[in-house]
DNA sequence: TTAGCCCCGATTGAATCCAATCTCAACCAA
DNA sequence: TTGGTTGAGATTGGATTCAATCGGGGCTAA
């Protein structure tokens, strides 16, 4: 049974590089977009593409589409590709949304986490008062958050959270970079809120403060308009 | 200034046929599922479509991409492309999606709609009480319920709840085709009262009213499980 | 009779090539 | 100097062609 995923020679399993370039190319270059590699605006050529991954055109234009239907690229006919780019109406939109969607993703998961899963989101939250630069901040608020959500198999409302946040991720980025200087203790404070309720298994309870959570957030960027300027 | 948009001999404007044929297709496919004309399960061939719209597989390739990451088609590599197939779970999930976002973006609109608007809404609700075979009332249904949604100038919410439309849209028909013979008033009741919040310019209320309503055909949902079978 | 295997046709995936469109810089005129 | 225009270069869109993979029919053997 295993023989079909191992050679005999002990060679790395040689995964089928047929029918999956165009998924592998828009998996490196989301990636690329998130970490802060290319700005938003930033134009993305076929042919760079193409040549920094040994590809020809075609499926670069196959991973094109797949992240302009994420909202990650802009195509217009004829013309090229951008990285998105986001207004600040656009972004409070997004933020309204995760406000109502995130909390019944919540709410779904809290019966069916781990007491298990339950304590490692603590320690995040923990690790996450001691941050000391912004991407490390980052990058814990993400995987805390998102942690909430692995519990339940969502078909799509996963998906949905899981795009809002890659499609904000950037802004994220400025924000707690104009944000956290500014020395709030008050996120912190929720998510500890969030975690007891989790840990209570009030999902009510969950629900409301992850709300708060989002909207305060919402609330907080409306003050600082100059992340979205040029 | 207007030159640009006619020619000299009163020709058609000749749309640009560059840069849009998988756009062109998508629209056309997506067109004939909603429709009915393609049922979940469908197998859809490259080469059928490319012949059926005169052009060649990269395009239909193209569109079948947009069409598979709005949901209407699933891809699978090397294998072919199918028209998706919901799962009562998956129903009911977008159920609870819609039930949580479109609240929202009504009360985004409530203020905006024009006292036309509102008219036009009531004698939608009114059309739809006569309305004799399946597919008037699904399309008066649909028209209803998207005209609530027009008069704001969303960026995601608007494509967000259409695009849960349109997924489900087949569902709905079936659904619907086993539920009207049972002769239930309460829809109609909830479209007024939807409407007779509107005019009031309530936002909380109607809010109230349309995540009851989307909730109430949810509940109805399961107990139907037999038009998610084969 | 039936389970398993293999081979062949059908279908999709990717590369190359050519055509259409846009960008951009230089140029000209006011 | 500044605004508009025009042409060449760059870039994207689409067709054709070849290669890789999958599904199904028929064969073999137990």
């Amino acid at each position: 049974m295993s023989a079909a995923s191992g050679t005999v020679e002990g060679v790395a399993p040689e995964p089928p590089t047929h029918g999956a370039a165009g998924a592998r190319i828009a998996a490196e270059l989301r990636e690329a977009i998130l970490i802060g590699e290319h700005a938003p605006g930033t134009r993305i050529r076929q042919e760079d593409l193409a040549g920094r991954h040994g590809a020809s055109r075609l499926p670069v234009r196959e991973a094109l589409r797949m992240l302009e239907a994420e909202g990650l690229v802009t195509l217009v006919a004829n013309t090229g590709a951008w990285v998105s780019r986001l207004s600040l109406a656009e972004c409070e939109e997004m933020y309204q949304i995760r406000e109502r969607i995130e909390p019944l993703l919540l709410r779904l998961n809290v019966p069916l986490m781990s007491e298990a899963d339950i304590d490692s989101l603590e320690l995040l939250a923990d690790a996450m008062e001691r941050s000391e630069d912004v991407e490390q901040f980052l990058r814990l608020d993400r995987e805390f958050h998102l942690s909430c959500y692995t519990a339940a198999e969502t078909s799509v409302l996963g998906d949905m959270v899981l795009n809002l946040w890659n499609r904000t991720q950037h802004y994220r980025r400025a924000f707690t970079r104009v944000f956290r200087s500014e020395g709030d203790r008050s996120v912190h404070h929720e998510h500890h809120l969030l975690v007891s309720a989790i840990r209570r298994r009030d999902a009510d309870e969950a629900e409301r403060v992850l709300a708060g959570h989002i909207r305060r957030t919402r609330l907080e960027l409306t003050r600082h308009p100059a992340v979205f300027e040029n």
